[in-house]
DNA sequence: GTCTATATACAGATAGAC
DNA sequence: GTCTATCTGTATATAGAC
């Protein structure tokens, strides 16, 4: 069996890659090694050769997929606050969006339960991972005085939450959009929200 | 086999019964007929009398789940539009919190791509309905200004989505919640934000 | 409708040659 | 490391008696 430390094995990256897409296609239960490994046209003993179980399969592909991608770094220059946000909104909503982004969150959530070990990957390179970086990004923009809030971890949460909404949801349960739903839409609205409630400009407390 | 029209019989009650357990706790993959049947006390034919086969059983099942609650009565009285929507906060993340509610979404997310008729059931009788209740809310308090906004629909979704942010993530994925996370601190600091953007008195916009 | 017993298929995992 | 061939368990679904 290949060790632990990286062995970039051709054969070994192809059963990765045709695991990746099984199981992102049909769910862990539905995904069979002999699928997999004529999707990888390998013997399914190379496969444990590799492997010790199909429960390491997985976790091998969720890990993999786990290290990457980010990319949430501070707007250049120094744009306003809304521009800063609808920047980084775009580039949040487009991640969660992507077929990608939710076939792993459907596997994963369903799996969850049973690989508590592999939730706790995704959850810190996913969402805890994005959530940091915006939260960062919140605090530069307090700093500059272009947004006036006290937590910017409370903030950010706020922020990505109103980017999940009916749309997110929709697309994650296959099912089609309304004709005036649209990322954009969403994104003003939520930025706009946050420029009332953080925005420079605070209407004096009641 | 039963007709498609309701047949109180018990067993069939049992049935359903056993298997929204197993579903919900184990997962569409996981669960076996035959657990379903020793879970009924019931024999497997028994089970194939009532129902064609396992997809439909499980259809049953969250279509079952799905014909109820809602409970998102407009607030007593006439309290302000902070009372107001802590309490629908309230009883909504509650909700959303609840063991089965969660089960049940991790259940319907892992199978929706393939059961797509039961993810549009689900959301419907779930996301749709909730939010369909709430907007009604949100509209009321807008005609009695108590609100100031031109569009319902959109503040309930941002609203609802300042609800499932972190903590609702994390007991999602099964994790430990942080100590400073709370369900208050959550439906506080949405609320804040909702009457910041939208509540009667309004800056100036700049 | 309900049961016991069984058909049939396919899954995950392994043995042993090369 | 990789293959072919196989072991073994268990799953969905059904036959047929009552």
């Amino acid at each position: 069996m290949a060790k632990v430390g990286r062995k970039p094995s051709a054969k070994r990256e192809a059963i990765l890659d045709a695991a990746q897409a099984a199981f992102l296609e049909d769910g862990y239960a539905a995904t069979s090694m002999d699928g997999v490994a004529l999707g990888a046209c390998v013997s399914k003993a190379t496969i444990y050769a590799h492997f010790a179980s199909k429960d390491q399969l997985f976790a091998a592909v969720i890990q993999r997929r786990c290290e990457r991608e980010s990319v949430f770094q501070a707007p250049e220059g120094l744009p306003d606050a809304r521009t800063a946000l609808t920047q980084v909104a775009r580039r949040l909503l487009g991640l969660l969006l992507s077929p990608e982004a939710l076939a792993m969150y459907r596997v994963v959530v369903s799996e969850s339960m049973r690989q508590p070990d592999l939730a706790r990957a995704f959850y810190e390179s996913g969402p805890a991972a994005g959530k940091a970086q915006i939260a960062e990004i919140m605090a530069e923009l307090a700093r500059r005085g272009a947004l006036t809030l006290s937590d910017p971890w409370q903030a950010t949460d706020m922020f990505i939450g109103m980017l999940r909404t009916d749309l997110f949801m929709r697309k994650l349960l296959g099912l089609p959009l309304r004709e005036d739903q649209s990322p954009e839409q969403v994104i003003d609205t939520a930025v706009d929200i946050m420029m009332r409630a953080y925005g420079p400009v605070r209407p004096p407390v009641a």
